[in-house]
DNA sequence: GCAATATTTTGATCTACATCAAAATAGACT
DNA sequence: AGTCTATTTTGATGTAGATCAAAATATTGC
């Protein structure tokens, strides 16, 4: 335990909407996170990623991905830790998640 | 033949961006269209949805679809008809269109 | 050709948000 | 306490795009 402090303002499970959702992963950015995390083995942290943006710019897409629903986030030593939400998405938007991976794995994502 | 004249800027599915179908189809208005348009029996004519905003406003949330490969516009007579282009759609990114339209149907749209 | 209907184009405005830089904060370690 | 690393917050800027109103265009039918 204590292994990090939650971040209080992710939505429930009941409360995911899906517009929200769908905004929060339609950018290039905040998709290329999404994708990224989503081929990771383990939880990464968001120095991790590999982004064409200023450190504080990717904070930004981060805060709405997880207020969006689609990543929890926990902080662990210095580090923030990212987690993709898959059984809540998949429970709530079922196919949903599986169709936006495989996507856009299909198409460049040039976000890189 | 000579049902209606083709409008030219719709992208081949060779050509389908994933980022750019997401982008399109996040804004509330136009998952609203996308929705309407799955629902209906027919094509649809750009008047016959109902969107709470002016027409010249939905014109560019139209346009927004169809540059994206949405959805397939067509003239007849003094009406501009609308369709889904589903099979495009399934076969470019499988899954995806019915992912969303069972997420949408779930959540308020709200942009009715 | 003229009138009526449907939609688009143009022009203008306004807001949302993606971005960066610099300063502030948080935790680990010595 | 002080330093180092990681991330966020604040502040400022710039641009994309959502919106409406008014004028223009297209097609049908008289």
């Amino acid at each position: 335990m204590a292994r990090g402090r939650e971040i209080a303002d992710e939505p429930e499970v009941k409360d995911f909407d899906f517009p929200r959702v769908l905004n929060a992963i339609a950018d290039p950015i905040r998709l290329a996170i999404v994708t990224q995390l989503a081929a990771a083995p383990n939880d990464v942290s968001c120095g991790s990623f590999i982004l064409p943006v200023h450190p504080s710019t990717a904070t930004h897409h981060f805060t709405a991905l997880r207020q969006a629903g689609v990543i929890h986030q926990y902080y662990a030593g210095t580090s923030r830790m990212n987690v993709l939400r898959r059984d809540d998405l998949n429970a709530t938007f079922p196919g949903f998640l599986d169709a936006v991976l495989s996507a856009a794995a299909k198409t460049q994502t040039s976000a890189t």
